[in-house]
DNA sequence: TCAAACGTGTTGAGGGCTCAACTATTCCTA
DNA sequence: TAGGAATAGTTGAGCCCTCAACACGTTTGA
């Protein structure tokens, strides 16, 4: 029953789950001992930084930045604790509350930033012709396409993933 | 001096976060709930099981799983608990430790591979054609070959720890 | 031969994330 | 216009991961 992976899609599976975890990791530590935050920090002031005012509403930056509610939550605390993000009332909805870049926080976003793509650039773009760059974020788009439809669209039935070696296929 | 990203260049690193993001957190949903394991120790079982004798050294199923030693000892640690891994001792090395599959985690393994194996084609797969899959897999070839080498060849010459450095907008 | 360097694996502290439960506010509708 | 449903955000427990330090075995070279 289950449609197990051709091998093609093992291919490239596994290529995809290696050049996130490697890639990830590199990018971590670069950020983590190059300016102090983890990349998940570093995207949610990105987002700050560009939104006029410098100010977004939790949940607003939470859909930015990838992040759940939780998440989010949490960072900002830690983000406020270091002086980079200031929490604010919100005035039109009671229950809300706005998230504000302070001038520290935007010069430890730009401090972090040159840093940060450089590491970028020297981990995967520095691999990759134009014409790659280009048909990848193609196909990110057609993924993300398909992810919003079928986020929904219900109906997940049991199903498998890797092939258990040993089992064969079967399993 | 930055060689920001240019446009296209923006668009799929983008992309690519989103993706990688949506993706992990959907795959680790489904993985925790339909068979109470993170995706890093369903990583760790498929290594084993491919395994003759589905045995390995702790530090070669460190590099198969793209997991660090230190991961992975707490994971095997983890593992170990849960009845579903088994350390031995080495014999040709007595510095090191083998980890073993055992007949649990196999079954669990053989159990959360069809729910894992088909959300990962719901979520990616479904949305790509064959010609997309291909072209995804060699990309992703050589990104691995490009990163292997400049983990050897190093000489990053804007150093480790970077100054902040203090220009520029841009993030 | 034996000490220094190296390799292998573990440990514990600290931090980030998920999940579920919770408060507070706003929306919807009878 | 009251009452329930939905929305916004927070919190704390528990888990996983990273980092640095450590223990111990192996290799090397003077």
């Amino acid at each position: 029953m289950t449609r197990w992976l051709d091998d093609d899609e093992q291919h490239t599976w596994r290529g995809f789950l290696a050049v996130n975890r490697m890639l990830f990791e590199r990018l971590e530590r670069q950020l983590q001992t190059g300016a102090g935050m983890p990349h998940a920090y570093y995207e949610i002031l990105v987002r700050l930084s560009e939104t006029p005012g410098r100010t977004l509403r939790m949940s607003e930056l939470a859909t930015n930045a990838h992040s759940s509610r939780s998440r989010l939550s949490h960072a900002v605390a830690r983000l406020e604790e270091m002086g980079w993000v200031r929490r604010k009332p919100c005035a039109s909805d009671r229950r809300g509350a706005l998230a504000e870049l302070t001038d520290e926080g935007m010069a430890a976003l730009v401090a972090a930033a040159p840093g940060h793509v450089e590491e970028v650039r020297a981990q995967l773009f520095d691999a990759l012709s134009a014409e790659q760059v280009a048909a990848l974020g193609e196909i990110y788009d057609t993924v993300l396409a398909h992810m919003a439809l079928s986020h929904m669209a219900p109906s997940r039935t049991a199903g498998p993933h890797m092939t258990p070696a040993e089992t064969n296929a079967g399993a």
